[in-house]
RNA sequence: GGCCCGAUGGCAGAGGGGUUAUGCAGCGGCCUGCAAAGCCGUUUACAGCGGUUCGAAUCCGCUUCGGGCCUCCA
């Protein structure tokens, strides 16, 4: 029985599927105007453990995440940077798919644009319009939100209190100081599509709508993102659905992660204190990030320090010795699928796997096993403990680094020191070994010969 | 102003009415030429004040501090 935290009733809830042969999961992606930073990696490694979770439970699963390459940011970027909108969304998808794969992300069964799916947004929207939840003033349409009765359900909050603590101005086009946009009119040199409302592009949160009901239907299991996304965007993605739809639900269950904080403080693009995924990969292996994202609770706030990502970077590496030479046979450790299965437990999951580790390291070649069996529930210990010492960080970027030596000549070095060893020159053996050390390649000595590693 | 969340040992971080979390760091030991890695031992923590209870870090209330949402946000 799998067991997960619920925003829509604020509980720890079973996971009763709609379909047990067919589990459908719409988690909310990027906007792709910029480069992803550790805050936005949480939940993609987050709900990747989740979505591996579900695909071992149950037969199929159905994983979808969105592409949002439609948005007032990226039209400002583009503004400023001179970059046309087609190239500077291509490279960023570019870039955020680099950022995955280092992640150790498996890949969503769809990816669905925005840009590809206007035609179903405008659909949705005529027909919210045609049933009244929904109005134009002068090409822009707007959601009635005071005809959905649900309304702040989700969000916990009336729609009372949203009038009263209102900051923003509100639109004179407005009826209720409440309603959001689904459509709003483009000039010329914005990124617009025809529709029964003159030239336009959608409102940010109709394309999930959209997009979530060609992909998964009108109510699907699982519905997930980041804890700022519960108000306005998933409060608005409900309100659209269920009206448009005639469903009491959009999802059944909302699963929302917390945030990663620098400082104390949320981690956020406005805020200006966040780290990009492709500046840490420049020094750490993505496993090592995707280890940090799991050491908490999914739901915690977690705090971003980098010596943080030394300590995961050295965790990981005491599993990886405990693997090492064993390949994945035969099913995952059942206390780390329990774990996993009690809201996502992962800090749980992974103490436990630091027990399989002990115990191999006494010589259970069983608890060993079992760890390395494990690895593809957690998306992690799934490369070659060989390789995970030899690599260091991503290849792809150490190879460019100057104090990089070359597994070659770090072979020859060894060599030269165990001469040095057996003619009981300990005092070359410790120059060689500290000069190695001083590029980042550490040495151990076993009866059957010396291994290096990197650091 | 409204609503909400959190406070655990040097650090990170689970758990959660009575029993060792776990990792990192530190200290002592075994091993080693010395290291590294590993193993053994070790430092007994739950913001403060009240309340409930045989018993509270765990439940309730208040206080303090921190954070978040109400605007784009993962």
């Amino acid at each position: 029985m799998i067991k997960i935290f619920n925003s829509l009733g604020k509980s720890v809830q079973e996971f009763i599927p709609m379909d047990k042969r067919h589990i459908k999961i719409y988690v909310c992606g990027p906007t792709v105007y910029d480069k992803i930073h550790i805050g936005n990696a949480r939940p993609l490694v987050v709900f990747d453990v989740f979505v591996r979770l579900l695909k071992k439970s149950f037969e199929k699963v159905t994983y979808v995440r969105n592409i949002t390459d439609v948005d007032d940011k990226i039209n400002k970027k583009s503004i400023e940077t001179g970059i046309p909108i087609n190239e500077l969304t291509k490279q960023t998808i570019k870039n955020f798919h680099s950022d995955c794969f280092y992640l150790k992300n498996i890949h969503p069964d769809f990816e669905p644009k925005a840009t590809d799916h206007i035609n179903e947004m405008i659909e949705m929207i005529k027909v919210l319009i045609k049933k009244n939840f929904a109005y134009e003033v002068s090409g822009n349409v707007m959601f009635r939100v005071n005809k959905f009765h649900d309304y702040g359900l989700l969000s916990n909050r009336t729609l009372d209190e949203m009038i009263a603590g209102a900051r923003v101005d509100v639109a004179d086009y407005k009826e209720n100081s409440a309603d959001f946009t689904l459509w709003k009119p483009s000039s010329i040199d914005l990124p617009g599509w025809e529709s029964p409302w003159g030239r336009g592009r959608p409102g940010w949160h109709i394309e999930c709508s959209a997009m979530s009901k060609k992909y998964l239907g009108d109510e699907f299991d699982i519905h997930g993102g980041g804890i700022d996304l519960v108000f306005p965007h998933h409060e608005n993605e409900i309100a659209q659905s269920c009206c448009a739809n005639e469903t009491l639900k959009m999802a059944r269950y909302w699963v929302h992660n917390g945030y990663v904080n620098i400082d104390e403080k949320k981690m956020s693009k406005s805020g200006n204190n966040f780290i990009t995924i492709s500046d840490l990969l420049q020094k750490f292996n993505g496993e090592a990030l995707r280890f940090f994202l799991l050491q908490a609770h999914y739901r915690a706030p977690l705090n971003y320090k980098k010596a943080y990502l030394n300590d995961a970077n050295s965790s990981l590496s005491r599993l990886y010795r405990a693997v090492d030479g064993l390949g994945v046979e035969g099913e995952p450790d059942e206390e780390i699928l329990n774990s996993l299965k009690n809201d996502l437990n992962t800090p749980k999951a992974i103490a436990r796997a630091h027990y399989l580790a002990e115990s191999a390291n006494k010589g259970s070649k069983e608890a060993g096993q079992l760890l390395k069996n494990s690895s593809k529930i957690l998306g992690i210990l799934e490369n070659d403990s060989e390789k995970w010492f030899k690599e260091g960080a991503n290849q792809f970027f150490s190879s460019t680094n100057d104090n990089d030596i070359s597994p070659k000549d770090i072979e020859e070095l060894i060599k030269n020191r165990l001469e040095a060893k057996k003619s009981k020159n300990y005092r070359l053996a410790d120059q060689i070994r500290n000069n190695l050390f001083k590029k980042g390649i550490i040495l151990e000595d076993h009866v059957d010969g010396t291994n290096w590693r990197r650091s």
